[in-house]
RNA sequence: GGUCCCAUCGUCUAGAGGCCUAGGACACCGCCCUCUCACGGCGGUGACACGGGUUCAAAUCCCGUUGGGACUACCA
């Protein structure tokens, strides 16, 4: 094993929101970074100018934040290797394929795109085994002054191989890559090439990501190959060593299909909005393809620890929404209820409720019974407003034959002053005592006067977080 | 079509030849606890895709079949 220090990166793309199989990959490179002592780098591929868009690239840094990853390296903080975003990187790609047009490992090739889309037909048209580029010019030895081209880089003979560190020995033979583009006619550079350059300068050792880029691997060693040709007497000599890579399984959608909002969220804010705590998105997300024998919660720093790449499996998994949900509603419960009140507010000022005067109390009692900040929310609502649902059906086939109960629990609450649940507690039992009554027989009464309907928090709960005032109101409607 | 990847309960997974009449978790069902709900506890339904090998022994290794998926761009 060597003892060279991890660098790792999350490098995304800013075309759209952070989704769930970006905040995975970010999160098991973070992991490994974070458990070697290692750093984590983020950089951004926004050489697609059409689709790129700074906001999207500052959603996606924030949804980041909010998971609780931090970065040593980005174009936010900047680093020994800035820039951090692919377009401001422009002359040192130059540079590169410059170098590459010199040493012969790449050519430039003014095949028109009608010329391409042609041969792709006719190759469709016959059904070809290999399809792709044809090295039309491949040894033409355009220069320079070729007119309007892209850049190719000439594929060697031979195989390559993928020493991947989840799926194993991966071998693809070079004839079944074509010559792929790497530079387009107006000199931007294209993905497989400017992440090669980068992973290069910025010495990342580690690559874990997608499956979908298995297929991109290969393309990618032979750039390195071709780097190292060029790096012969310049400043890359040493430094064009391939990271290893490991690739880790697709989440799919429940269905099997591909993820999409046709069959779920995508994104990771669409599910900070579903009341989803960021632990345990990181805890669900962790569980998806990667476990650690039975253990089903884990916190970061349990993560932090015993995370390794070789726990990660090989085959995709399914988004599960249940089993996430389940995963929330442990850390609803195992969170600071200082801290679950802090991010239950937004939700509540999303309802146009200001704070409450308990509202620690408030949420301590309902994340008992609750499994997501919205549903919190929505608890929450008998306790902010008396607009709130009530069973007309439940409450007339309670109240009124409980009648009795009712008011001689009015009468004992009126004279207690402590509204503290304890003395609620004491003065409820010792009325029931002195009358003979079962608690279970005052209990429900009250609170489906309270409540309007069967169920809620306990029953001192609710009467202290409802506060003096509004229960005895409710308590008085509920007899009148 | 081609290249590549994958295959244990409905879902996430444990399993790295004998510990497996396959374990855990979510979901579902039943019981218990209980002021309701929830939590928790106990129990139940439920899987090694199929076919060949190799081996004294296979969920585990090999081959094939089938089934999923990724890629197949002058996107990333």
């Amino acid at each position: 094993m060597s003892s060279s220090p991890v660098r790792v990166r999350f490098a995304p793309s800013p075309t759209g929101n952070l989704h769930i199989g970006g905040a995975r990959t970010a999160l098991f490179n973070w992991l490994l970074a974070r458990k070697t002592g290692g750093q984590f780098i983020i950089r951004v591929e926004d050489t697609d100018a059409e689709r790129s868009k700074r906001h999207f690239e500052d959603a996606i840094l924030g949804e980041l934040r909010w998971l609780g990853l931090d970065w040593d390296e980005g174009p936010d903080v900047g680093g020994p290797h800035a820039p951090y975003r692919q377009t401001e990187r422009m002359e040192r790609y130059n540079a590169l394929y410059t170098q590459m047009l010199k040493d012969g490992t790449a050519y430039r090739c003014t095949c028109s795109e009608e010329r391409l889309n042609a041969l792709r037909a006719d190759q469709e048209a016959q059904k070809a085994a290999r399809r792709g580029y044809d090295g039309h010019c491949r040894d033409a030895g355009l220069g320079a002054d070729c007119g309007p081209h892209v850049v190719r880089l000439r594929v060697p003979e031979g195989e390559t191989h993928v020493d991947d560190l989840i799926k194993g020995d991966v071998c693809f033979a070079n004839a079944d890559i074509e010559d792929f583009v790497i530079v387009r006619p107006d000199g931007m550079p294209m993905y497989n090439f400017v992440v090669v350059c980068d992973d290069v300068d910025m010495g990342i050792t580690h690559v874990l990501r997608g499956d979908e880029h298995l297929i991109n691997t290969p393309k990618q060693l032979l750039i390195y190959a071709a780097l190292a040709t060029a790096a012969a007497g310049s400043d890359l000599v040493g430094t064009v060593v391939p990271p290893r890579f490991g690739h880790m399984p697709l989440i799919l959608a429940l269905d099997g299909s591909k993820m999409s909002k046709r069959n779920g969220e995508t994104s990771v804010g669409a599910y900070r909005e579903l009341g989803i705590h960021p632990e345990a998105m990181m805890n669900y997300l962790a569980r998806l393809g990667w476990s650690h024998g039975d253990q089903e919660i884990f916190s970061v720093d349990d993560l932090r620890t015993l995370f390794t790449a070789e726990g990660i499996g090989k085959s995709p998994s399914k988004w599960d929404m249940e089993k996430l949900t389940w995963v929330n509603s442990h850390w609803m419960r195992a969170l600071p209820a200082e801290t679950v009140a802090l991010r239950a507010r937004a939700f509540f000022e999303a309802r146009g409720w200001s704070a409450h005067p308990r509202e620690v109390a408030l949420v301590a009692c309902l994340r008992e019974r609750t499994r997501t900040l919205v549903e919190l929310a929505d608890a929450a609502r008998i306790f902010f407003t008396e607009d709130y649902v009530r069973d007309e059906a439940v409450m007339a086939a309670t109240l009124p034959a409980a009648r009795d109960v009712l008011t001689g629990v009015v009468t004992v609450l009126s004279a207690t002053e402590d509204w503290s649940e304890k003395s609620l507690e004491a003065a409820v039992h010792g009325w029931c005592e002195t009358n003979g009554i079962k608690l279970g027989k005052v209990a429900q009464p009250v609170r489906v006067a309270l409540c309007g309907q069967k169920v809620g928090p306990g029953l001192y709960q609710t009467l202290h977080v409802l506060g003096r005032e509004v229960a005895l109101q409710r308590l008085q409607a509920a007899i009148a």
